[in-house]
DNA sequence: TTATGTGCAAAGGGTTTGCACTCCG
DNA sequence: CGGAGTGCAAACCCTTTGCACATAA
């Protein structure tokens, strides 16, 4: 189940998914969608809430955005900057994000997943502290 | 603002508090606290939902229990089997799950951290994959 | 033209909160 | 007795969905 012969079904290009597109490439940081649409709506090219959903949702389908949830049980979205996998460290006083690709960890984790008999492995890792500036400032 | 000088504020022990306790001990998986309601209510020992969330909160604060987030945005709860640091290993067929005490993963994150100037990291991580016996039956 | 995309408002599902009542200490 | 704890229902929040209308292809 983890993976289709993906044929992306040929999105339409409409001014919605323009401008949320732009708003996600303009944003370095993971954005909710009550944010985006926010910004769209103050930025003059406002977009129905629900179209912002579905747009995000098949952004994610198509790997050009990446998705993340927040403690809050928010989702945040983010424009992908490599498609390749790969981890975020985040500021939690800016919210700058920095991909970090090691391989490391995928190895870890699949001798830990090994060593207990699981197969078909996955796994999620978060990294998030005060970057030098965010530091600084206190 | 990590951490407070934690003076638990003295719980009071009540029916409901145990029950739930009880029904946290009994479960090696990881339960909603909708999931926790059901049991306590089909147990005959039934306890207010609203009840069931404000204990579990106090838990999570106390350190009595561990939380994680679904992917579909739930929350689920489990009895803390070792208080140390520790991720988690979790089944996807059947929910089981093993706790995975290395080290080496918070070396590796606080490394890399470092790398970008990030100070007071914390970080997160599941793996999830087929346990044998699910991985069996298909 | 016509299927896909959009907007709005209502519905959903999990979680929290207001308020009166209960019961531990 | 006094205040923490409880139950119920309403309120909240984010997200999804139904349906009529708009629009890209």
């Amino acid at each position: 189940m983890t993976s289709h012969a993906d044929g992306q079904p040929e999105r339409r290009s409409t001014r919605q998914r323009a401008a949320l597109s732009e708003a996600l490439a303009d944003s370095p940081v993971f954005l909710s969608a009550q944010e985006i649409h926010a910004r769209l709506r103050d930025a003059g090219t406002s977009v129905g809430l629900a179209t912002v959903y579905r747009n995000l949702q098949s952004m994610v389908a198509d790997h050009e955005v990446d998705v993340l949830r927040t403690d809050e049980g928010e989702s945040v979205y983010r424009a992908c900057t490599s498609s390749a996998h790969h981890h975020h460290l985040i500021c939690r006083g800016c919210g700058r994000t920095v991909e970090v690709a090691e391989r490391a960890i995928e190895v870890w984790a699949e001798k830990i997943a090994a060593e207990h008999g699981f197969v078909d492995v996955r796994h999620t890792l978060e990294i998030d502290g005060l970057c030098a500036a965010c530091a600084a400032q206190r």
